[in-house]
DNA sequence: GATGAATGAGGATTCATTCAT
DNA sequence: CATGAATGAATCCTCATTCAT
């Protein structure tokens, strides 16, 4: 029950000398420059805005990044969490079941990505992707498809363990993505599809999307294997 | 003494060439507007490109369309409403299960939404939501709020008529919302959260998540059994 | 003390057949520029607005008139009223004191054209003269100059009859002038120089004014030859 | 240790050149937008063309002014209440006749206003009044009514001293204001009104103007005579 | 390094003018 | 003749970017 291992080795360190030169940048920068890109898109945000909101002049902004454009890269790069081969590595070594661990998994995403000031990179990989085809796929290369994979290597898990039915991958993947897109999605654009955005609990949320998935996720009645996890019970 | 039966025939179509034009221009502009906001967003789309792509000039444009603001609303307006009276009518009407009913409702709305220049606006929505606060709680209004009661409605028939369980109806609806959105998002936003977005065959998207949420969505085995991931942790 | 013949003639029969074919075109146009003009400027009127107000579309405006400024030409030509020659002639047989001619002159030219729309062209040529150098020379030529010709004959008949003092006609005339000018302009321009412009009286305004420079004109008392008001009396 | 005396001395000029041509850029602004707006009216004035006549950029301007119509305004604000409270306080000092006191006034009105730039308020009110209500109500409680009020204040103290009659005093002030208002605009309009305004001599005109108006104040002879002009007609 | 004044290319909007009907 | 839809040059204004201090 205790969280296991998963995501545990000091990411932040992970960092390499130009990583740190980047970082030595105002980071209140990037981080005003995420806040307003996310919530009033690229071309709307003005370059003095950052400034401000980071607490320094216009010209000063120009002294770390060359170009509004690379400001804008350089947020997405900033923000992009890539746990991925740490939790690909972790992932080979975890022991419980598979519902234990998708669950935990989301629920532990949600609270270091989905949560976190980053998440707003989804929503703006949305809205500007047309318009930064080499940033969005870059974001693809470094965020959809490794999550994918990984979501994938899950999935299939299970489905080794019994614990899930035979399924088509290449469409069973976003039966875990988008319910959680959409949470990120709601938190971002003001809950445009969503009704009352902040009566919607993002814990509870999950939980109700883990219950119908992972339910509907496991073998059919007539099939030879019986779910463990009706076995476990 | 009048010219006769010359002209006489087609008297609906006896509009002049200029009139014609007048009366197209608005849905020529709107079509436009709608297809490079999507693209591009709304500050990042020039005016002068929309008249353009609708093959007129920049000052025609402003003959029609107050500003580019009053064009975005309209845009909106325009797509915002049309599809849903029909939807509302044919569930009244349908006479079959309850999964046969969703599976229907969800194809039926990718054919007649989904798959249309409409489902634009929802990415519109998305990305410019912060922009435009009146026309996104009008949006909300509008779409999102029938949009989930009418999902609402379908889930309570479901368990009204035993073929789902008990469920809580603030996060179920999310379900059957949350696969739908992130379909058009994935066609809109050139698929940055989809690996391979050309590949991606939206019927059987709509297919895999229906067996996936439809066979969740049953009442649990034993009844009184429930999975693990509802539990507290 | 009835109007002798002075201004009697038929001035508006004394039309060329090249001024009545300016007036067949739509009077009701040069009418609405006029107004228009003098209340906003050139620059600050539409000729959209020119010709609502004219009653006509704004193709048709185009029909009579090639241009805005061969329109703002023609409303300036249309409405100076060149009363001079008559006037001139008249003046001769003028058999009256000169001091009843002048206020009879002031007076008239008041109910004439001072408190008719034609008066507006005085602030107009005020307002825009700098933007049309030729049509400026052309009041001035037109407008001007005989007006200031008349005044000095006027006041040269009082100095010969004794009513007057010498004077420097040079800058005499302006005695007389300055109060018309004024008073025009008070009508025109919101009276930005009056206190209450609507509580100012065009009547009284004259009368006040003669009184002074009528009286201020007369010879000093000190010179051989005694004033002929005084005489009269 | 730090660099002594060398730089010491104009501690007031310490000022970088930078700061010092900020300070002075509104200035040079409404200079020359002073100009322009008198030359040419508000509406046939780019601000490209104050900007450059005040050897800056178009964006500088807006830097310093938010639009061209607050620029507008500032304009006039600027050189509004500029002199007022001098004349004003000079009257209450003076100490000669009251003739004597209003050709002073006249002349040094002429010099510190009439002369100055200032004048050009004068015609630009004349020419936008209408098209800045705001303003011109301003204007006219600001410079309109205080003239007129010191006006009438001189006025009374000639006929409280028996230098002039007794005069209605709402119409007998634009005796001296009209031939003011006459002058300036011969100044501004390129003389319209005046046959040849470079021949035109300030000073000769109100030496002119006041030698008739002075006289035509004084008492009537006999006390109980009225010339003719003032009976009823 | 930091600043903020200055720049000017770019984009929204207006409006005189044209022309097909 | 009259219309009014269409045009695009002209103009206001914004804002990313530069650079002297």
């Amino acid at each position: 029950m205790s969280p296991p291992k998963l995501f545990c080795c000091p990411v932040q360190t992970a960092v390499t000398r130009h990583e740190r030169r980047k970082e030595a940048r105002p980071g209140e920068l990037l981080k005003a420059a995420l806040e307003l890109f996310v919530e009033k898109g690229f071309a709307a945000t003005r370059v003095e805005e950052v400034a401000a909101r980071a607490g320094v002049s216009k010209g000063t902004l120009f002294l770390y990044f060359p170009s509004k454009e690379e400001l804008f890269k350089a947020v997405v790069r900033e923000n992009i969490t890539t746990h991925f081969k740490e939790v690909n590595a972790e992932f080979d070594a975890f022991e419980g079941t598979t519902l234990d661990m998708i669950g935990f998994c989301m629920n532990s995403w949600w609270d270091r990505v989905g949560a976190s000031r980053a998440s707003g990179i989804t929503k703006l990989m949305m809205s500007e992707a047309n318009n930064f085809p080499e940033i969005a796929a870059f974001y693809q290369q470094e965020v959809s498809l490794p999550g994918q994979q990984l979501i994938r290597r899950v999935l299939q898990r299970g489905i080794d363990s019994g614990e899930f039915r035979s399924l088509d991958m290449d469409y069973a993947v976003y039966s875990i993505v988008a319910p959680m897109v959409f949470l990120i999605l709601s938190r971002h654009s003001l809950g445009i599809c969503v009704s009352n955005p902040d009566a919607l609990d993002p814990k509870k949320y999950i939980a109700s999307q883990l219950s119908i998935i992972l339910y509907g996720l496991r073998p059919l009645p007539g099939d030879a294997v019986r779910p463990a996890i009706e076995a476990d019970r």
